[in-house]
DNA sequence: AGAATATCCGAACGATCGTTCGTAGACTAG
DNA sequence: CTAGTCTACGAACGATCGTTCGGATATTCT
């Protein structure tokens, strides 16, 4: 049929496609990262990744395809590099400091050129209805949703004491110090704003009823 | 001579320009707080104030004279709505509370069109070296720096029992509150975020030795 | 009065955008 | 082998972008 995106493994013309979405994908994150969703061209990335303009437009079927696809590359690169490796901590509270700890290292190493991929995209296309708009505000509400899922565990396992609006409030809080120091490192080009983010996470955390040893590898 | 920007206010040539200019602005920073600061275009700038495109292009001279006496607007309306008034209020503790309560309801208000306009325009020009990104940082350097100079002076007048990264991190948590919540609210479309991000402003303020009586405004 | 300045507009420019078409090559299925 | 599918490319399309130019109008200066 037309589309089999069911097919099994092995077939060469969709390896090789497969192949190219790839690389043209890494490109595309990188510069979306750096000038956002919309701030996305087929002549550019054509040019940095070295395929033809036609060749990414068929690739993707239209514009929109490529940024649908590239939400869910950036999304992938993301759990890759700060979800995935945070799931080897006990569910709760440690999992909750390890997923803090690695997102302020996945913005500081600048594993996207242009900082956090998500703070990047969300802010162009807070506007603007549509299929784009809408798988933003499913990974963001994927991402939220998470962090406060871990923060009621964390609860839940004597971890943390807090009420629901103090679920709420910290589940809040924690990315808003994140996004914030993301920003303005990225305005300042200073990595400062990652120890206050860290020190205002701790504190957070601490006045939450952590225990000090919990919060170890959000120190320097 | 070429350039003659301290003349006299009694020219009717320069004063309809700037009529023309402010009228034009005015349409701008709406566009500009959804579209972002490259997303703005002369031709629907154009197509939404009345003006032709030519003649626009002629008032600002280019499209950079643009975007800088928008950054501009924006940074003067800001001001009008959120700083001026807090000015009213004793320099300190209450002038900083005034300062947020007018942050919450000047983005809740939609005051621009796509939410707080320094959000939407940071964001686009955190990369790309010019005059523009000089500009939006120059605002950003001053509006933080102006929290963080009263968060001091509620320090220095004991209203608040900081030291020196505790200033520093307050004057941090706070505008992350606030821009989480603009965020928050822009991409779901919920008033909920504010009241959130009310609410963890008060308890910061508190425990930097806020009296309750202070902080009576960022209620509900 | 005349020269100079500042808006305003329509028309046109080169450049870039997203998209489509025709064609050629690699691979699979019947 | 043949027919069908997918990838890749160059060329061209209409649309929009920022900018420039010529000319019309209004105001100020000498």
């Amino acid at each position: 049929m037309s589309d089999a995106s069911a097919e099994g493994v092995l077939d060469g013309r969709r390896a090789r496609g497969d192949a190219s979405r790839r690389a043209v994908l890494r490109h595309a994150t990188d510069l979306v990262s750096v000038e956002g969703l919309d701030g996305l061209s087929i002549g550019r990335l054509a040019a940095r990744s070295g395929y033809g303009k036609s060749s990414i437009a068929g690739l993707f079927h239209n514009k929109e395809g490529l940024q649908l696809a590239t939400v869910t590359a950036g999304r992938a690169i993301f759990m890759d590099v700060v979800v995935e490796p945070a799931r080897q901590h006990e569910r709760g509270l440690p999992r909750l400091v390890a997923l803090m700890r690695n997102l302020l290292d996945y913005s500081r190493d600048r594993v996207f050129e242009g900082g956090c991929f998500f703070a990047a995209v969300s802010a162009d296309y807070d506007s603007k209805p549509g299929p784009v708009r809408e798988a933003v505000r499913t990974a963001m509400h994927d991402w939220y949703g998470y962090v406060e899922a871990q923060t009621r565990a964390a609860v839940d396992s004597g971890q943390l004491s807090l009420d629901d609006d103090g679920i709420e409030l910290l589940s809040f809080s924690l990315p808003a110090l994140y996004e914030q120091a993301n920003a303005r490192s990225l305005l300042w080009g200073s990595q400062r704003p990652y120890v206050v983010a860290a020190r205002g996470m701790r504190e957070l955390l601490l006045r939450a009823g952590a225990a000090d040893a919990a919060l170890r590898s959000l120190e320097s």
